[in-house]
DNA sequence: CTATGGCACGGATT
DNA sequence: AATCCGTGCCATAG
């Protein structure tokens, strides 16, 4: 086991309760969220301060500012059993590891703007235009990208936000224009349709686009091949079926449906895409020094590590302080404190988390989804004991990136459908002439999994596998993309 | 008549 | 209390 010690929480009273709210708070949040509001801290409270000379946790040993603790992260200062789990600082690594995982195309003007990847994407988003805006455009855009859904599309209705405001509408929607054809294209759309053809129109700009995709990329033909209905789109348009077929090939292979993610996601085929991405995985799960024979080591992302601290300067000075001051100064003091630990305990229960993940589902981090034991939350917290919901804060909003280069959101681990998934994908893969839905029901009875027919449709469509009737051949692929894609 | 997808309900999980 | 998930029933397409 990892050492236990560096706080307990025995108090009760108000101050107990501030924090077991914060506690709450900055376990929810990714590493991103974390840092910003470390960032904010260290600005805001003069109490606050980074250490320097810091020492590791484990250890004790005296590190340097961006150093990973060269005795931690090496296996023999644990039991034999338990994975090595270490925490990261993110300066260096978290930057280098994401400068290798954007995609190609953009590799350059990442470079350039290296800070970009520390940043949110509403704030970068923001970023992009805000020369372009107004006072009141500002707040508007503010709003809007605050009210992006994980997929990168618009939550709200703009007339809410012309409401509150006091503008009309069209103001608004001038401001969502401009978001749209930010990076990364097409967000803040309100479709996938809507986004995919912002990404056209910036394509048309650099190449020739064949006539016939602007005319199926619309609400309407996109919903038609939703039902698979390539005939009668052919028909409307008045156009022949191989013409439908190269428009799909040119949206699939070309544009990008969610805006946000590129690659993300257990099941779906990594997508080219053009757009820059984003999502960087909170805690990494690799091969200790690369090398399979070392076992697999975990790697938390923590922004400046353990070197937040309470500013011994101020500490002192608070001693000689008198009067009204006093008072603001304690405050500040006790919100240091308070941060501090619950960055500790955040760090140790995300730690704790991480080790009985790696131990027990060795083989599903290694092998792909059908190794997943079914576990829930709640049995992790009971065996961790943890309150649950302490377990399903932890795991709230974090990514991993596995050995294998995946990164799936940590909730992947306790979803309990993954195995028959991946099973039932399988069985298809396998399959000699297309099984029908109640035929897979049956050959997923003899595996041992028992679910509906139903239930296997509603899989089946989750994996953006067609019915078996026009499951013929191969070349359905990007047919069953694009369902995905409208699927949403 | 068979295969499939939509809707919605109820139970479990968070 | 809110959300997710499996399932049954029914409409529709083939």
């Amino acid at each position: 086991m990892l050492r236990q010690g560096h706080y307990t929480l025995t108090s009760t009273g108000p101050q107990a309760t501030a924090h077991l709210a914060q506690t709450m708070t900055l376990l929810n949040m990714n590493t991103q969220e974390l840092m910003q509001q470390l960032d904010t801290a260290l600005a805001e409270n003069p109490a606050l301060e980074l250490d320097e000379d810091r020492r590791c946790p484990t250890c004790h040993r005296t590190l340097g500012p961006t150093e990973i603790c060269p005795v931690c992260s090496q296996p023999n200062t644990r039991d034999e059993s338990d994975p090595v789990v270490f925490l990261s600082p993110l300066h260096d690594t978290y930057h280098d590891k994401m400068g290798s995982r954007v995609s190609n195309e953009y590799e350059d003007i990442v470079e350039d703007e290296y800070s970009v990847k520390t940043e949110t994407l509403p704030s970068y988003i923001i970023t992009q235009i805000s020369i372009e805006l107004n006072g009141i455009e500002h707040q508007i855009a503010e709003h809007l990208v605050q009210n992006l859904d994980e997929n990168g599309f618009l939550t709200i209705e703009l007339f809410e936000i012309a409401r509150y405001f006091h503008v009309s509408i069209s103001v608004v929607e001038r401001v969502r224009k401009l978001i749209q054809h930010c990076e990364p294209l097409g967000i803040a759309s309100k479709t996938s349709t809507e986004a995919m053809q912002i990404q056209l129109e910036f394509l048309a700009q650099s190449q020739e686009i064949p006539a016939i995709v602007p005319q199926v990329l619309t609400e309407e033909g996109m919903g038609l091949l939703y039902h698979r209905k390539m005939d009668k789109l052919a028909k409307n348009l008045d156009v022949k079926l191989s013409d439908i077929e190269d428009a799909i090939q040119f949206i699939a292979s070309n544009l990008n449906p969610f805006p946000t993610h590129s690659y993300w996601g257990t099941c779906r085929t990594p997508t080219k895409s053009n757009v820059h991405v984003y999502h960087q995985p909170d805690i990494i799960i690799h091969y200790l020094n690369d090398d399979p024979k070392n076992g697999l080591s975990v790697e938390v992302f923590m922004p400046y590590l353990w070197q937040p601290k309470i500013n011994p300067e101020f500490k002192a000075a608070m001693a000689k302080i008198e009067g009204d001051k006093k008072e603001a100064w304690q405050k500040d003091y006790e919100k240091a404190a308070l941060l501090v630990k619950c960055l500790q305990q955040r760090a140790y229960t995300i730690l704790r988390l991480m080790q009985y993940l790696v131990k027990n589902q060795e083989a599903f981090i290694l092998n792909g989804a059908k190794y997943l034991k079914p576990v829930t939350r709640a049995k992790v917290a009971e065996i961790l004991d943890v309150h649950e919901s302490t377990i399903s804060r932890a795991v709230a909003n974090k990514t991993v990136e596995l050995q294998n280069g995946k990164i799936i959101p940590l909730s992947a681990f306790f979803s309990q459908n993954l195995g028959v998934r991946s099973v039932l994908c399988e069985i298809i893969s396998k399959e000699k002439t297309p099984l029908s839905d109640s035929k897979l029901t049956k050959e997923l009875q003899k595996q041992g999994y028992s679910v509906a027919r139903r239930t296997v449709a509603k899989y089946r469509s989750m994996e953006g596998i067609l019915p078996a009737h026009l499951r013929k051949s191969s070349q359905n692929d990007k047919v069953s993309y694009l369902r995905k894609v409208v699927a949403n």
